[in-house]
DNA sequence: TTGTATGCGTTATCAA
DNA sequence: TTGATAACGCATACAA
């Protein structure tokens, strides 16, 4: 480790400490502390000329040094499965928007949608980089293994974003999956489908988003007097070798199915692309649903009809709630739920018969 | 704010520090602090003894106690346009691989691929969070506009991916866009394609990637013996209106285009919609390359046929040489260029005529 | 091999 | 309205 015993020319590039500044104004270095942030009781006078000099010298405020005494790190975590998927990413970009105006940082952790794996993030943020807060999509896991239970986590600021556990009295910022469930399957039932198939990924199978869809595609069904069937609730497994595509179609074929609802976007394209190796046109003969209107949705073809719900919006959202908790603590649980609206686009098309 | 003035029985779920170890281990912080980071003479049995302490009590070292004395922050930028491309969320994912196994974090910043935004984007970054480091995509700028030549950022480590300036001695990892230029070309050559447009985003009009990928064009026409059109090379903007559809594929028309050359994928796609709008056929019409192996690329169909140069690696790498760079200071240049790769699919096929 | 003492740059307390 | 000063938690030079 080299000496570092900074000499004052070596204070060439913001090596600019608050005493630097508080010694090129005149004052203490409590005077400058106090000036910049604006809050406490120094005269209007003193603090634009400090500021004015701050702004000059280009002086920053050490982050590490702020916190060791402030107990806040200004950093908040975003623990989700994959940046890779348009959804997190675009949660990300809302988040960061919010966040940077605020000046705080966010440091990322994925997941891969494994809890284990979720709980080395959350223990290294909390812990180690001891970030004030996160944003989290939960990772599913198995009954009481998930960490948002454990006490020393609980205690700890967070919001979950579209999945969420609903026996935590977390904040959240969730979509109406059963308003979006229906939506989607009013959709397809007004083509004339009946007999439509639910495909979710079985990864995810447990996780709050796929039952709430499940449920909103129940009710419509029923709402259009049609008795939910068991069978039409199909796992897919998104990464699955190819070979099963002729399988998943035959079965689809074999119990009469006319139309598709994938859980989210991403396993309604795979079921577009089983089809297509199939050979079975869409929508001419299966129509399909995604959820989500990621970039994805538009790009594939035909392009998907799907429901959106803003996850840009939503991480802005999640990012506000949290960091006003930090800013102001209060009880008061904050929920939020985005209103999903349809993209009728042309992966869907009347029923033929 | 809160009194905070910590009391015995607070300190309930880890605000455990050195000192409650030391006591512990009825040795001094100085020693625990020697014992946890290896280095340093300790006796490998008291060693042992206190890292196992350490562990069962949970003790995670204060990142913002050590930045202060170490004058490392532990966390590294990576400044990008935007992670929702999927180009920028696979760097972002390798280097965050690496990064966490070396216990350093990864800030993301986004700039749109605006200078200005890139310009607060690192003053933030190396000022204010003291980031060690950074990985960074950097944004066109007009000329001797990039932050990169600033004295202040260039004596700052940082590594250039995927783009960067040549007369920047930086670290860089990059791809060999001349060769990844060359082999697509000759594909579509070989299908005997012979009017072949190069499609860049006006967006990057100047930056190295493009360039380096029209130079591989370039000269695989060449070693073909036909002479560089200038009226082939287009500029097309990628958020550009759709109205503009028919006109750019008249204009491929009329100048007798068949082909096709994407300098992105997204760029790629985009044209592959447009030439659906305007009812060509791809690739019965006219055959379309991309450059990046995406996951757009195999999603949209006909499926893209481009070229893969792994971008997880070369996040991986580049955070690799940034955190080398860091824990050894070298002078030694580190240039990494990767080797793209054909990923022959469906959007291209034989010229007919 | 271990312990003591000092300082990192900032905020917060309290006295001036 | 301002200033002196004590933390904050850790790493290191140096003494033991």
């Amino acid at each position: 480790m080299p000496k570092r015993r900074s000499t004052p020319e070596e204070t060439s590039l913001s090596e600019i400490t608050i005493k630097d500044v508080a010694l090129a104004a005149g004052v203490s270095v409590a005077t400058v502390s106090k000036a910049l942030r604006g809050a406490d009781r120094v005269s209007g006078e003193t603090r634009k000329r400090i500021a004015a000099l701050a702004a000059r010298m280009g002086f920053r405020a050490n982050n590490a040094a702020r916190s060791l005494v402030t107990k806040r790190s200004y950093l908040l975590g975003l623990v989700t499965a994959s940046i890779t998927n348009n959804f997190s990413a675009q949660v990300y970009e809302g988040a960061d928007s919010y966040a940077a105006e605020k000046g705080y940082g966010i440091l990322l952790c994925v997941t891969e949608d494994n809890y284990r794996k979720e709980r080395q993030a959350l223990e290294r943020l909390r812990l180690e980089v001891r970030a004030d807060g996160a944003i989290a999509v939960p990772a599913p896991a198995p009954a009481g293994k998930s960490i948002f239970y454990e006490p020393s986590v609980a205690s700890w600021p967070y919001v979950f974003v579209t999945r969420h556990f609903p026996d935590l009295t977390s904040d959240r910022v969730l979509c109406d999956d059963l308003k979006g469930g229906m939506l989607l399957t009013r959709h397809l039932l007004d083509l004339g489908h009946r007999r439509i198939a639910f495909v979710y990924d079985s990864l995810h199978a447990g996780c709050s988003h796929v039952l709430g869809r499940r449920q909103g595609y129940q009710a419509a069904l029923a709402e259009a007097g049609i008795k939910p069937d068991p069978e039409l609730m199909i796992a897919l497994d998104v990464d699955s070798p190819a070979e099963t595509s002729h399988a998943l179609m035959a079965q689809l074929e074999a119990k009469g199915v006319t139309a598709v609802f994938g859980h989210v976007d991403r396993t309604a394209v795979r079921v577009m692309q089983l089809a297509r190796e199939a050979g079975i046109d869409v929508p001419g003969r299966l129509s399909i649903v995604g959820f989500g209107n990621l970039n994805i949705s538009e790009l594939v073809s035909p392009p998907l009809t799907t429901a959106d719900y803003a996850p840009r919006e939503m991480g802005r959202l999640a990012a506000r709630i949290l960091i006003d908790r930090l800013e102001r603590p209060s009880t008061a649980r904050h929920q939020i739920v985005m209103e999903p609206h349809l993209v009728d686009r042309a992966s869907t098309a009347k029923a033929r018969k």
